[in-house]
DNA sequence: TGTACATCAGTGAACGCGCGTTCACTGATGTAC
DNA sequence: TGTACATCAGTGAACGCGCGTTCACTGATGTAC
């Protein structure tokens, strides 16, 4: 038995998910309509009220889920870095995977970043900013551990999430084959400002 | 005395002033009307099609025009390289000078490299690509003056690219103390990686 | 130089279209007794 | 359990709006003689 709540949740995410599903290289969220995401999702237009106020509403939430993901990739990179050794790689082919699963959903944080709502550019720079301090702490601990310090934790931390996404955008679209190749630049610029901040940390400055 | 040609000339230019003109941090370029466009330029909606086909063939003559900004902006650089020596601080510093002046050039550019069209991004593409092979050729060049090779200066020139790019995008909006911020960031991390790469090339790998 | 004709940048009316939003409604689900 | 009423997710008709595009036009500029 269904109750109210649960098909009005169902109908919710069916929304949600019509709107991922129409994002694309070639559609972006702020050329979809109202209308044409109550038609993917089978429901009347006007139903759309009964969930959201407007359409970046359900924009922001998709961002929200944004952040899960991000969070859940960081987890399992984490666990497969402990069980592998290498954090560089290791992070790059999990980050290149969850691309993979999770397309539509990376494409809405990454061109909304630079987009043209405000809500969404700062909902969507808080995400990022967690990412970077998560990654920050890793770097930190890592380094720790190896007894190799870091020039600049932060700055290191900022510049590889910049890479990893920007590499990321071009990902998206591109063949397995593609993908590889943009796999090993990644790993090799992540390596130069690793090793760089490293060498820096050394002669102490 | 002008000709009809001239007239013409005046009125496309108008044309594509009064697209940059609408373009900020609230508007993009894809959110921009055929009818807005020509009104802001002060003719008819139908006088737009004297000129351009779709507002689309606007929009990447105005790409072009970005990738000439970035190639004065790069010979600019370089002349202030060759008197004041500090090749990564100069670099910066004429970047975000440039951006000052030609912000909603690169606005565009900016946005539309991860944006929806594919003649725009494909457009974008080769400017920044060309962009990247000439700071390449720099690098080279000033690694084999003071003897201090470079590991890879290809992805060297893209990672610094990337990352000078993605900065300036968040000083658009900056005000000048915050940007003065950017740029101590930027330019540590432009130094990071240069000190990775030579770091590299001296283990020999 | 003057005249007759050609060119063509810019125009205003008109079109059909999809849009966001309002409204009063329906009928199944939920609740009180 | 059965009954009477309340709630509320989903609906279809209707609205006014700005859009891109077409069309036949106007009148100044340009050209041929």
């Amino acid at each position: 038995m269904t109750t109210r709540a649960e098909q009005k949740m169902r109908t919710r995410r069916a929304l949600m998910d019509a709107a991922l599903a129409l994002l694309s290289a070639e559609r972006g969220f702020g050329s979809l309509s109202l209308r044409e995401v109550a038609r993917e999702a089978g429901i009347a237009p006007t139903s759309f009220y009964r969930h959201f106020n407007e359409l970046d509403e359900l924009g922001l939430e998709l961002v929200d889920e944004g952040g899960v993901a991000l969070r859940q990739l960081m987890r399992q990179a984490r666990k497969r870095i402990a069980r592998d050794g290498s954090a560089i790689s290791t992070s790059v082919d999990t980050f290149m995977e969850y691309l993979g699963n999770n397309a539509n959903l990376f494409r809405l944080m990454l061109r909304e970043s630079t987009g043209v709502s405000k809500p969404f550019r700062t909902a969507i720079r808080a995400e990022i900013d967690h990412f970077v301090a998560e990654l920050e702490a890793d770097l930190k601990r890592i380094a720790e551990e190896r007894d190799r310090p870091l020039y600049s934790s932060r700055l290191v931390a900022e510049a590889m999430v910049t890479l990893v996404f920007n590499q990321g955008a071009e990902a998206l679209d591109a063949t397995s084959a593609e993908k590889e190749v943009l796999k090993d630049k990644l790993k090799a610029e992540l390596r130069i400002i690793l090793v760089g901040s490293r060498a820096i940390a050394d002669r102490g400055n």
